[in-house]
DNA sequence: CACGGTAATATGTCTGACATATCGTCCGGC
DNA sequence: GCCGGACGATATGTCAGACATATTACCGTG
């Protein structure tokens, strides 16, 4: 069996539609759904004909499809079969369905940018929040963050786990759960934006001064300049992204914006 | 079959998990998990227990445990069993999960209050953002929805409609996905508002100045008016629930803060 | 006490069958 | 010729039973 591309197996971490043969399932056609493969209320592949792609039996077949109707991108009915759903319709603060979306080289670019607007409406304000609310423990997990930023900052691989673990740490310092809902968001971007950033050279480090600017704002317990100093550290991650995206990006979606190149100008976009 | 209560059934707009089997167990399961029936990394009932109590066949919980998977309710491994997760592992943005956290009567004030404060972040940034980014078509929903609203001004149970209508609307006039998947949290705060806010009397139209307010900034495309006009009627929702919630709030979760209050400064919580 | 083998157990997978809703088609009547 | 009901085809929904596999707990042996 396996037919396809043999072990490809995670260090850790991994995502929540994973390991076993429903997850290895969804996780493709999920992807190819994101991917345009299969366009809106356009059928997908019926149960029998998936299970002689895949060489599973239709248990774990239906399992998969219950996997990707609980993201929002399928819709089954009687006799009619399997659908794609709309774009509106997908989870897309899920986890797998951002990481679907934003896979590496086949991310489009306009999807790249709504991200960073959104983080740059949701972090600022959470750091302010975060310097309002934090405790002890989440304030020593902020800073335990960014001393390990420091210590990585030389190397590009190792630096991104614990700025992932920042930003995390911000939004759990909130103590709003919805807040901490959006570390999916922020995790699934910083991901991405190693995996482009990795293609060009360059220390890392050149964010930790604005990390640190966020800490020391947030334990002084000044939300202002919490946001302030998160927002800055947005518009560097802006300016950088769209450097890279604009050469190296989606080869898939070049459609409509053909010479007007996509504006991102962050501080505009909160207000 | 069907041992339990038969025919419950919506007139509409049915969510992602619903009428077949599967969804129905998910339903209970989901509810009971995020009611704290079964606390963090506890075990779940077994499959065979399920089959047993809910007279179905060991295919219809496997997918039901699919769907909670996906949604990071519960994880399962051999042997072991399958456990609940942790709130943090929650999508907490999903549809259902936040239909389970805010159903009626057993919505705990803290959680209330967290999606309280989200709005207040998201939506006036996302007012702004439609301000700049309208289009013919994405305007004429807004003012659909808010002519409706002014239409159903006198009736709290037609009002509802139009007014999640609206505020979705301006969220899919930022044409940003991101903020779109924002409409999920709106729509489920406002469902509930509604149920919380129609035990008491009073007409719903008292809104409906601050609705105009959003919708005029928006059309003539001021950022900063449109930001302010949605932050100011975001506050008044904040007063009125904060207003019921104390009198009729979970009856559950009434842990730690005795008698402090939990306090809604929506202005302070964006910055 | 340490260690290795073994049985018990819950989920994971497979198979084949039947149930049911729904679409397309065909046919007869008006 | 057009309309409407009957009927079969079809894809998902459900069921039942069996076996596979990982992991734990137990137990006996060195």
């Amino acid at each position: 069996m396996n037919t396809t591309s043999g072990g490809r197996r995670r260090k850790k971490k991994q995502a929540s539609v994973a390991v076993d043969g429903a997850g290895r399932i969804a996780e493709e056609i999920g992807s190819a759904i994101v991917a345009g493969v299969y366009k809106p209320d356009e059928l997908v592949p019926g149960e029998i004909e998936l299970c002689r792609r895949y060489g599973a039996s239709r248990s774990v077949v239906r399992e998969a499809f219950k996997l990707l109707s609980a993201k929002g991108l399928i819709a089954s009915r009687r006799r009619t079969g399997t659908r794609a759903r709309p774009r509106e319709a997908w989870n897309t603060l899920d986890a797998d369905v951002l990481a679907w979306r934003l896979k590496s080289g086949k991310a489009e670019p306009k999807f790249v940018f709504d991200v960073l607007h959104a983080r740059a409406v949701v972090e600022p304000a959470a750091a302010a929040m975060a310097a309002r609310s934090h405790t002890r423990a989440t304030l020593a997990a902020i800073e335990e963050a960014f001393a390990e930023m420091e210590r990585t900052a030389h190397d590009a691989a190792l630096y991104a786990d614990p700025d992932i673990r920042f930003h995390k740490a911000v939004l759990a310092a909130t103590g709003n759960d919805v807040m901490i809902a959006f570390g999916a968001l922020t995790e699934a971007a910083l991901g991405m934006f190693v995996r482009i950033a990795s293609r060009h050279p360059g220390a890392p480090g050149a964010s930790l001064p604005l990390h640190r600017s966020v800490f020391a704002a947030i334990r002084r317990r000044d939300a202002e300049g919490a946001h302030a100093a998160m927002m800055a550290l947005l518009e560097r991650t802006s300016r950088n992204v769209e450097r890279n995206v604009a050469r190296s990006g989606g080869a898939a979606s070049r459609k409509k914006p053909r010479g007007r190149r996509i504006v991102v100008d962050t501080r505009r976009a909160l207000l």
